[in-house]
DNA sequence: CATGAATGAGCCTTCATTCAT
DNA sequence: CATGAATGAAGGCTCATTCAT
């Protein structure tokens, strides 16, 4: 084949680096989940990446990019899939923000587990000034998508909805330190827990 | 006053150990809090302490028995914050949950916030198996203490109450996420996240 | 030449890292020979090495496995020499057994004296039981060929082979406490020690 | 009883001390044996006395000191032992001899075993050249004793003394390295072996 | 006599990172 | 693109030793 034409053929210019770095970036959240940012070192992601460290460092210029990768690309997956959830919801208000739970559970505890619980079990407190705003900023976007989801319900007047989704998200996070696959689905939990914040709140 | 009677005000064989022990201990807590477990090293630790780094090990023999050390005082204080609010309380059991959450956040966002939130901030799955043990032991003493209060709630039938308890431990736990010092104290905010949870739940 | 010849003289892969881990396990071999396995530390080896501490982990992965090596690279040699020098020998039993001790001690206390003298200085005693293990299974390599050497000898009724053997393995071993570069050569000590235990013993 | 008196039925000054001196003599020859010079810490050998570490400074300066002390000390036992032995011998050299190394072995595998043995199992080449110098001396009191039992034996001509005296110490001193209590007692051992060595070299 | 407390140097090891090839 | 090799700083921890009490 000559090899001009091969050219055409091809994928597009990159792909195959983006298809390593996306696989780097998944291999390197579980590492983070399961031992922590800090214990999870260069060589163990390399290791299960099947590469030498170094090679990593040509995706990503430092350890700490590729935590803000993660967290960008966790913040990605969640934001889709509550956006898909929202796109075959009904106008009511607690439907949608009961779906949205439902699909950030499912993220959060599912599939993506890796990749989206390291937004919540990574504290940004002991990271640089630059890569705290970096992680803050990735973590805003999900919260901002709830506090517009909260804004639309019909709470009683006096209840603090800052406060209201506070709570909300907490019973959200919390579920990473408990959760294990068993009877109850993501999904179900998610419904159920803003259930429990439901009724009493009501106008 | 007779020599006799002294040994009543003697202090007790090895005080100042004890007493530098304790020091180390919240010095410890805050370095830990502060920059993660991981992240803070013995050297930190020991110059917070104005010592040197091996004079540590005289007083605890390796970095994870500082860690245990911490989460079993962080949960004693916890305990005996909730136990005064409780003795205080009345026989109803929403004002004994009321009083007790609004004491775990007095403990987790006040003095003791180091010491305290080291529970909730480590989660333990990167940590051997016998440490793993030893941290989730002292976790599952608070966790049952709630669970006692919130078993004698008059929940309306078919409410899950161990789903109902994670739902408010999460919602407690995350403030450590968000808290600031301002206009509401961490016992308002408790008393708060309670009555959210409150009213549609009861029976 | 041709080139389909060259992969032949071409050097096998690893050809340099292989080169350094073998100036390293002399170098080692050397320091713990001059001041024993404890007392001499991965940066006294480092510095004769002219590479940083850190660098010997690339090589080896713990001070232990350092150990290992240099026992099995000299009982390696010390079985080279041995079996090269029987391959000159006659079939005379004695004659064999000599011309061996001879080529034992040219290991023990000539060129590959550091790589060989740690076989017999090292006490295994205090080292954790696997790599215990190791060590004296690499002694025993050593000490069966010898063991078949004197298998073939033509001792009286009466003599005990394996305490008769034990006491020339204990000369042979001992010089290494006295010798040095003097009149008489590692070899010729060798067979006079052979003498020593020779006509009397003979049937 | 009067307190004058009983400077006169107590021991004599400093048994005490003495006696304490000696105990902790044999323990750190136990822990050197067990695990090595280095190895051994003065913590372990405080433990093993039921003191705190830095009790022992008022026994002996330092770590090299008791080093020497327990070298001494086998010696001395080692000598005793041995020249016991030759009151009760004949005037025949071969049997002076063979008396000689029995008492040695009996030292050196039975009950002063871990006294005795420290002395050829610690290869003085990493210390100080000051603690050299006391360790060999200590040493080279046994070589000359049985550097005059051979001196008395009727070798042939031709044999040179010194290397059969070297060949019978490594004999000797190997045992160490093999040894465990079974059928053969140290004595018979010790006796054995200079047989091994001893009719062909006789005149 | 003995202790409790501290010291400071040093240990083995691991790490994120670099760079010539 | 990827590697092999090296770096240098820092990590947790142990040690012989000291000294006021």
């Amino acid at each position: 084949m000559p090899k001009s034409a091969s050219t055409l053929s091809v994928p597009p210019p990159r792909a195959k680096f983006d298809k390593r770095r996306d696989k780097l970036l998944v291999i390197a959240a579980r590492c983070f989940n399961e031992q922590g940012y800090d214990a999870a070192s260069m060589r163990d992601i390399a290791r299960e990446m099947a590469i030498l460290p170094g090679t990593i460092y040509y995706y990503f210029p430092s350890k700490e990019s590729l935590l803000v990768a993660v967290h960008q690309e966790g913040v990605r997956r969640i934001l889709a899939k509550i956006e898909a959830a929202l796109a075959k919801s009904s106008a009511d208000p607690w439907e949608r923000l009961s779906n949205a739970s439902a699909a950030y559970l499912e993220s959060m505890l599912g599939v993506d587990r890796d990749l989206c619980a390291v937004i919540i079990s990574e504290f940004p407190r002991r990271h640089s000034k630059d890569l705290r705003a970096e992680l803050l900023a990735a973590r805003q976007i999900v919260d901002d998508r709830f506090r517009n989801l909260v804004a639309d319900l019909p709470l009683r007047r006096g209840v603090s909805r800052s406060l209201w989704r506070l709570a909300l998200m907490g019973q959200l996070a919390w579920t990473h330190a408990w959760y294990q696959k068993g009877k109850q689905t993501p999904g179900e939990i998610g419904r159920r827990l803003v259930d429990f914040l439901r009724r009493d709140s009501e106008n």
